[in-house]
DNA sequence: ACACCAAGCAGCAAT
DNA sequence: ATTGCTGTTTGGTGT
């Protein structure tokens, strides 16, 4: 495809409200919150209709270079090379494409209203203790869901009869860091209800050996928990999933 | 475009080692580390060689749908429909894809052999402060860069006369989980080097409030560095990349 | 393989 | 707009 066709069809596109997709031959140059060179080759460019540009190489699943919704294009075409200059002053980032060649380009505008629907994720887990609290111990009471202090958000606070408990959720192998964040949210815990004795409980399906180490010597305990995987709304659906033709 | 033809497009495609694109009307199920539904709508299909799958709704700059690196992918046609199952065994994740309309696609072997180039992050400032230690206090001279210990990697470790001092950097806004990070460094070096004095310095471009007075209540200091940013090896162009047309 | 951490993290919710 | 945190985080490095 000539450089002066593609050129024509982006500047169709993007006016139209459509997504344009495009293999492409060219080189990437990044500046915004990092700097980044892209050498010349075969890459695939997609621009939709928000302002979001993605450059993805012939392999991996992440984009080599993007730019987030709302980025400005502007092409300009010379010495038999077409630039697409794309900023984005929000974001304070701008990019330059230097596309050589054009091996195919594709155009249209799309219709989804859709959302996606997901479930298994650390809200659906910190729901799951609530409703079902003698996970954490015989006597624990969940007292709040997700209580703001000025050190962030508590998963769960309870009580179970000696004095509160606060409980921090993860949904895959807990590590040093959710330590750390149980520790801060029971110091808080400490500070703002006085001198309270404070229990920390961190639930998750599974602690690595020196995050569990930090654990116990702070006086914390591990709880195991596996995630909620709740889409059985599918019914027989989701035991299909598993088998593979 | 047919459903028949569009099936024997990815056929060839993925036996070729090339790239297929397709604008289709979908529905997705994904199962694996969470479950999710989207209801039907036009996507953006991509198929790389390495067996990476990506779906992408019109708008947003990142997937709604994605399987990484080394999925199968095998596709049925019953009634009117087309469905891709895809499995990746390693990452114990399915994802089924029902194709009832294909409004376009392309296919193509890209050659791109290069890789990124990326300046600024975090460790050019943790070799940026070991060349100027005197952005920490006039008498620190750095020991070590990315001492390990069991409690993870310390950025820089130095001493400045008094006793160690133990940096944490980061490229951007300090938070309060940098002064989890940190304060859990100070504690494992008192622990290994016995009672000896150990100051904590945060080496970030700025602080957000909480954690600065979470910082202080802590006896750590807060030393304001800004990245560097040294892709000046591209000279000029670097200069001409702000400019916008 | 696991553990730990940075990321141009992204995206969301609450302030 | 900033702060804080979850994420199908991803991707890299070191053990």
């Amino acid at each position: 495809m000539e450089l002066q066709e593609f050129q024509e069809l982006v500047s169709s596109a993007t006016g139209r409200g459509s997504v344009l997709v495009a293999f492409i031959r060219c080189e990437v140059t990044y500046s915004g919150r990092a700097e980044t060179f892209l050498p010349l080759g075969d890459r695939i460019l997609i621009l939709k209709a928000d302002g979001s540009l993605l450059i993805h190489q012939p392999s991996g699943s992440t984009p080599v270079n993007y730019m987030k919704a709302g980025t400005q294009v502007v092409l300009t075409q010379e010495n038999g090379a077409l630039t697409v200059s794309a900023r984005n002053a929000h974001e304070k980032a701008w990019l330059t494409l230097i596309v050589r060649e054009v091996h195919d380009a594709i155009a249209r505008k799309l219709e989804d209203g859709q959302s996606i629907d997901l479930a298994g994720n650390e809200r659906d887990m910190s729901d799951w203790i609530r409703d079902n609290p003698s996970c954490i111990s015989a006597n624990f009471r969940p007292v709040q869901r997700e209580e703001q202090t000025d050190v962030g958000f508590i998963d769960v606070l309870g009580h179970d009869g000696d004095g509160l408990v606060v409980v921090e959720c993860k949904r895959v192998t807990a590590s040093l860091s959710a330590v750390d964040q149980l520790r801060r949210y029971v110091e808080r815990v400490q500070r703002i209800r006085g001198t309270m004795t404070v229990r920390g409980v961190l639930a998750a399906p599974a602690i690595t050996p020196n995050a569990h180490e930090m654990l116990t010597s702070w006086g914390f305990t591990f709880c195991r928990i596996d995630p909620p995987k709740r889409l059985e709304r599918w019914g027989k659906g989701q035991a299909r999933l598993g088998q593979f033709p």
